[in-house]
DNA sequence: AATCAGTTTGACCGATCGATCAAATCGCAC
DNA sequence: GTGCGATTTGATCGATCGGTCAAACTGATT
């Protein structure tokens, strides 16, 4: 490995650790509650060695939000890869959950921001668009051909969105539902059956 | 009206100003990035003046968020007061519904302290364990009586939360979804018949 | 008019905020 | 080991943070 190499390297590392550090304290604290001295410890810093490599808070948190939605941009719609309405709907909803869970942080640091009313993410979300009427124009294909029941395609994936998102935004409430401790594991297949089987049930795709 | 009660309807309202402002300024900033000075301007107050009526914001935080589930705490739980599960349901996905659309900020304030891992909360809510236990007994007649289908009664109760409560914490992203401006109001009676019929169908309640 | 509890105000406290700077330090090529 | 670009550090900036205080003000009672 030359020596350019393991410089950026060793750059990458340190975003990395900053970009870990700024999702951990937004998404905690959000926007203004979050403080550039937390961020720096969090990821191993010094203040003065934080702002080497960015420039402000804003703006770091701007790119954390960014790159959050740009890994999740064609992840979390519907998408057509098959015909077959359950497995299209089953294998979403298992997806969502399995992320929610695993990467609850993240999706709490989303949730702060559209709590905040969106300011920074309407500026980008106009790109979602396409994609929700993707999924809805998927669904009214669905419902014509009578393969599921007649439901608003919008308000659909919203409910969906807003079940398999509860349990990351809500974590601390789920675990007092479901009578866990901290430290006790969320029953991860538990909950995508559960989950798999309202929806499933709600468009008359459940057969039990 | 004596002096004295003129001074207490003038405290009060102070009080309730202060609550309001309180209830704005946690919501969108969360307690960290709240701060004294906006809470006292939305009340219409000094910061010192904001002071002479509470102690300390910390304070000021547990007594809105327990002014707020003291609010909550008999309705929003699935009651018994008719047998007929499709009116219970109903109900309370209606006026779940209704209070999210009317109080967003109210419902964004302890979306807020949940996501934190609800610190202030927890301490509290041992006191909803019996609500949670009653309404999930209250399901499990239902299921053994044949009059819905088979569900998890804890999930069910959290299903609901978590779509019923995404009209007020995902205000932002709603209005993105369904294309609408932020002075265009969100069409209640459309949300909540299409959430209604969402659960139960879900539990085989549904005839359409 | 004098009194006095209740309230409001401006000045101020130490601490922390986000951010900057010059100086010190580092790693590596030569 | 000298030089040089990349990085780290301690000191420090002005602003704001939560909170306090004595002094001024208010309005009703006497």
């Amino acid at each position: 490995m030359t020596a350019n190499a393991k410089l950026l390297d060793r750059r990458q590392k340190i975003h990395l650790a900053i970009r870990d550090a700024a999702i951990e304290e937004f998404a905690s604290k959000g926007l203004d509650g979050a403080s550039t001295q937390a961020i720096a410890r969090r990821a191993g810093l010094s203040k003065p060695q934080l702002h080497y490599y960015i420039s402000t808070k804003e703006e770091l948190y701007e790119k954390t939000l960014l790159f959050i939605i740009n890994e999740w941009s064609d992840q979390f719609f519907l998408s057509s890869v098959s015909d077959d309405p359950k497995t299209v709907i089953s294998e979403y909803i298992a997806t969502k959950i399995r992320h929610a869970l695993a990467q609850p942080q993240v999706c709490r640091l989303f949730a702060n921001e559209v709590a905040r009313g969106a300011p920074i993410l309407r500026r980008h979300w106009s790109a979602s668009r396409e994609g929700v009427e993707r999924a809805a124009e998927l669904m009214r294909g669905w419902i014509e051909a009578g393969k599921i029941k007649a439901v608003d395609p919008y308000l659909f994936q919203m409910e969906m969105w807003a079940v398999t998102q509860h349990f990351a935004d809500y974590e601390a409430q789920v675990r007092f539902m479901l009578d866990l401790d901290d430290d006790q594991p969320i029953d991860e297949e538990r909950i995508i059956t559960d989950v798999t089987a309202l929806f499933l049930r709600a468009c008359g795709l459940d057969n039990s």
